[in-house]
RNA sequence: GGAGAGAUGGCUGAGCGGUUGAAAGCACCGGUCUUGAAAACCGGCAAAGGGGCAACUCUUUCCUGGGUUCGAAUCCCAGUCUCUCCGCCA
């Protein structure tokens, strides 16, 4: 959410900076609406003073002009409410502002890789793809998670579910252990006002999985990323200086929709409705959002080279990057039944976005009361983890060798195979 | 599901129709004292929004939304949430 105040003082400025993003602000219509709503309010003002002064004056004379005041300002005050809410709905669905160090570029092919890391296996065979590995394992199994729940959705069994729960283990050892994150096990259900907070809602509510409840309370949606629940968890909030930098970490279940993806990866688990991922979110003072970036992507990429597993580092430009982001790295890992690179984290700094939507400020040390800044990136997607590890590991005779950093987290178990 | 209790500033907690943006304590910041620290003492300390070049000033906010009243943190109604006891259950 961007501050009204801030787009004041340059209109144009504001537009054009959204330029890259592809987006086309109507900013006549905010400056309108911005002006009616100044002006209502100055009205409103004016006469709850007087009111003021009335009762203060207990002045019986003028007890019936307080009277018709009462009744001016429910007029003014809903058209006033009406105007701001309109304003709002109008911010609310505009995204942020991209970093200058952000690539202009309408789409993913215009994003730039910024380094590699790790060797890309050779094989003297051709390599398979991991759901023809897991099924020939009888360890994946999509045609029963059609039969019980429907289409993207996946049965993980066996010691492919045991190098999941290793993977998921790993990670958050890692994160807590090593990069100072604190963990977290969270609810996996949000409500409106939470997904509100990270940018999930209004706009991307087709994404979402809403849950029904039998009372007519707030809406609630599974989340898509534990970002959400985490980030919010400083939501309303002016914290202590002191505090600063938060990091959390969790390993959750995550739900999309994957509304709009028809045709997309529809074979085995890249894109599901249901996957764990292990999430980083830091809260940070906003000046140093940019250095905690890269200190989370490296926590991101740690994981990668730790198992071996070869990657690049991507910057996204500024028609690719996600509605809160200011900038974003995407972590690609190297999937050889594709022969190429796919995402397997995405590193985002959201600047004050998220935190002016959350209402989450603090105090910098001249006293200023200023919006803290968020972060948030997978440490990483599980299920892509665990394809990357079958695809790069796999062996002629379809086993799969378990990287080293992993067996301690699977009773020794050097490789998984038939039986 | 049945019966009660409550929701006030960063936290604890008073107030129960008018000078209360809100006592007191804690925390925090500045100062005195001290070789330094602690203690003690003195002082400061809410947020959001509007107006103004500025000094400054105005408005709103005591869970949310309505109502009563010239005037509501305080009274009434509805809702949300939290806690305690009983029942049920992982």
């Amino acid at each position: 959410m961007h501050n009204i105040k801030e787009i004041r003082t340059d209109f144009d400025y504001f537009k054009n900076q959204l330029k890259s993003r592809n987006i086309d602000v109507d900013i006549d219509k905010i400056k309108e609406l911005d002006e009616t709503n100044r002006k209502y309010i100055q009205k409103k003002e004016a006469l709850e003073s007087e009111k003021k002064d009335i009762s203060k004056s207990k002045d019986e004379s003028l007890f019936k002009r307080s009277k018709e005041i009462s009744k001016e300002l429910e007029t003014i005050t809903n058209e006033q409410k009406q105007i701001k809410s309109e304003l709002d709905k109008i911010l609310s669905n505009i995204p942020n502002i991209p970093h200058k160090d952000v690539p202009i570029g309408d789409n993913e092919n215009d994003n730039v890789e910024i380094s590699k890391s790790g060797n890309i296996p050779s094989f003297d065979f051709k390599p398979k793809t991991h759901y023809e590995l897991g099924e020939k394992l009888n360890m994946l199994d999509f045609d029963l998670a059609t039969k019980t729940t429907g289409s993207r959705f996946v049965f993980v069994k066996d010691k492919l579910a045991l190098l999941e729960r290793a993977l998921s283990n790993f990670m958050l050892d890692k994160h807590v252990l090593t990069n100072g994150y604190k963990e977290i096990s969270p609810p996996l259900i949000a409500s409106e006002n939470t997904m509100y907070g990270t940018g999930q809602l209004p706009k991307f509510e087709n994404d979402q999985f809403e849950i029904k409840f039998d009372e007519n309370t707030d809406r609630k949606f599974l989340i898509p990323t534990a970002e959400v629940i985490l980030t919010n968890i400083v939501k309303d909030k002016i914290v202590d200086l002191k505090q600063l930098p938060m990091r959390f970490v969790a390993s959750t279940p995550c739900f999309r929709k994957e509304a709009g993806s028809y045709g997309k990866d529809t074979k085995g688990m890249i894109r599901q409705h249901q996957f764990y991922k292990v999430e980083l979110v830091s809260i940070v003072e906003i000046d140093k959002c940019l250095d905690e970036l890269e200190r989370m992507t490296n926590c991101a990429t740690g994981i990668l080279d730790d198992l071996g597993l070869p990657y690049r580092k991507m910057i996204l430009c500024s028609g690719d990057m996600g509605f809160s982001a200011e900038k974003t790295y995407d972590i690609e890992v190297w999937l050889p039944s594709e022969n190429k690179y796919r995402e397997i984290s995405s590193c985002s700094s959201c600047s004050s976005f998220q935190a002016t939507r959350m209402k989450t400020r603090y105090k910098n040390n001249n006293k200023e009361t200023l919006h803290v800044g968020t972060l948030n990136g997978s440490g990483l997607a599980v299920g892509r983890t665990l394809i990357a590890v079958m695809e790069n590991y796999q062996q002629s005779d379809g086993s799969i060798v378990i990287p080293e950093k992993l067996r301690p987290y699977m009773n020794n178990l050097e490789k998984i195979s038939s039986n």
